[in-house]
DNA sequence: GCCAACGTTGGC
DNA sequence: GCCAACGTTGGC
């Protein structure tokens, strides 16, 4: 699960897992450093999203609930990235093999879905950039359940949420959102809940 | 709390 | 490299 946590001023760390070892061992699965935290100002345009490529736009899950995992309570919901220092957490703790190439592939201020899993009322809250920072809340709450009859309808019509991943690769926890599917969620704000 | 979906592990 | 067993995710 992916375990936003508080700040640990940790760099942008390249991960060291190397081939070598198989994987985490069981004992300690957790703490890859995939970290798209940047610690502190961001003075290098560098890695900056500054200029013509067009920007990705993500999902990523996080538990907005306690549960206990190995002893340690991995609830993270926005409530709790807004109370960071200067809203911004370090994203880690995500194991899958293709969440974390699409941490990689994140560049600083692209836009992410902040999605609540694993509770009793699943959908997307809010709205964060890659630092991993709050920018807003949802005018309103889009829960789940809303999404998959977009999603269902848009399967027989063609429409913007066809291939959602949150309904076609159901368990990843970080995913590339289509122009099309960001742009048509964020349309969903202003509509009555269906 | 149950359990389906599905990713991972490890024996062969 | 197949595939059954196992573990995890996450909706309900």
């Amino acid at each position: 699960m992916p375990r936003p946590r508080k700040r640990l001023a940790g760099p942008a760390g390249p991960d060291k897992k190397g081939p070598s070892g198989k994987r985490p061992k069981s004992e300690n699965p957790g703490e890859l450093s995939a970290t798209v935290e940047l610690s502190g100002s961001q003075k290098t345009a560098a890695s900056n999203n500054c200029g013509e490529t067009p920007s990705n736009h993500w999902l990523m899950k996080s538990e907005p609930e306690s549960r206990l995992e190995k002893g340690v309570d991995v609830k993270f919901g926005i409530e709790d990235l807004k109370a960071q220092p200067k809203q911004t957490a370090c994203w880690d703790g995500v194991r899958n093999y293709q969440a974390r190439n699409f941490l990689r592939a994140m560049k600083l201020e692209e836009e992410a879905f902040f999605y609540h899993s694993n509770c009793k009322e699943p959908g997307i809250a809010g709205i964060m950039k890659v630092d991993v920072q709050f920018i807003r809340m949802m005018k309103r709450f889009i829960p789940l359940a809303e999404l998959k009859t977009h999603y269902q309808a848009h399967k027989a019509t063609g429409g913007p949420l066809k291939n959602m991943a949150l309904f076609t690769r159901q368990r990843l926890s970080i995913q590339l959102l289509t122009q099309e599917e960001f742009d048509f969620i964020l349309s969903l704000e202003e509509k009555e809940p269906s």
